[in-house]
DNA sequence: TTGCAACCGGTACCGAGGTACAGGTTTACC
DNA sequence: GGTAAACCTGTACCTCGGTACCGGTTGCAA
């Protein structure tokens, strides 16, 4: 009979360790699972679905902590409209929109500075010909939001 | 008479926190200052130049080990081509356009949720019409690279 | 039955870049 | 000379997302 996947199975299923499942466990993202008469897990192939969509949220820019209210939400919510994953999603956007522009002013000054065949920090700090923008830099502050 | 500048001066004049002075000190990445018969550090206005260029750098996406080393380099050659910040920015660049080409992707994924007005993750990831590609995603990883 | 891999809970640690606190000294000003 | 702010060293702590280690059980197969 197939009681259920073991942990190393649904582990390896979704490309994670097993202690990570434990440690979603944890934080409540991963559902407590079954278990089997001497304690050991026992998933049902949803976790594995489960585990993918972590990731996926994850990947897209969501912290654990927002995944695990996005999941939350999902689950309380039985056809109202509660602020879920459109608002989150949209918010999301603006972030990495804001990330990209903000990489994207790196970019141009480190192309400047390759371009100009800038050679040593401290002397190109000396120099105004330097294109490196050492004063303006500081503007967005460091890597423009609450990610990282 | 000027005999330097006290810490709090350095700190508040580059932006940064008193203990990030030492905590730069401890790293390697500011030079140790003089002291006053008391032990007090005194600095001159070079420091503040220092900083500003640490500033900068890590503005520009270099951790602070890499930080330390391009200055590192700066100081031992001595007109001679050591592979120094030519070399570094133009990797640097690369991994930058990296970043910003994964943070494209998902901005395209997370705009395609919000056209499409996906509401819940679990719900979303048993419909095949979600446009969120949650098998395709895991490709590049998490963040692209080092930092972060 | 015995052997070994997989699992259990609990706790400690990683790295990156700092920040905070404790307890003691020095400096600056009145 | 008194006092308050700034400074000193050393150490501990923070976030974020896990990972590693420990000593002890369980599951499964030969």
């Amino acid at each position: 009979m197939s009681a259920g996947l073991r942990s190393g199975q649904v582990a390896e299923a979704a490309g994670v360790n097993v202690q990570t499942l434990r440690y979603y466990e944890r934080r409540g993202l991963l559902a407590e699972p079954e278990r089997s008469n001497g304690g050991h897990r026992l998933y049902d192939e949803d976790a594995v679905t489960a585990l993918r969509v972590i990731k996926a949220a994850q990947r897209l820019g969501f912290t654990l902590d927002e995944v695990a209210e996005l999941l939350e939400a999902g689950r309380h919510r039985h056809g109202r409209p509660v602020p879920g994953l459109q608002d989150r999603a949209a918010a999301k956007l603006a972030e990495v929109d804001a990330k990209i522009a903000d990489l994207t002013t790196i970019r141009t000054a480190l192309a400047a500075a390759v371009e100009a065949g800038c050679d040593d920090l401290t002397v190109c700090a000396g120099s105004s010909c330097c294109p490196i923008p050492f004063t303006d830099l500081a503007e967005e502050k460091r890597h423009a939001g609450p990610c990282c």
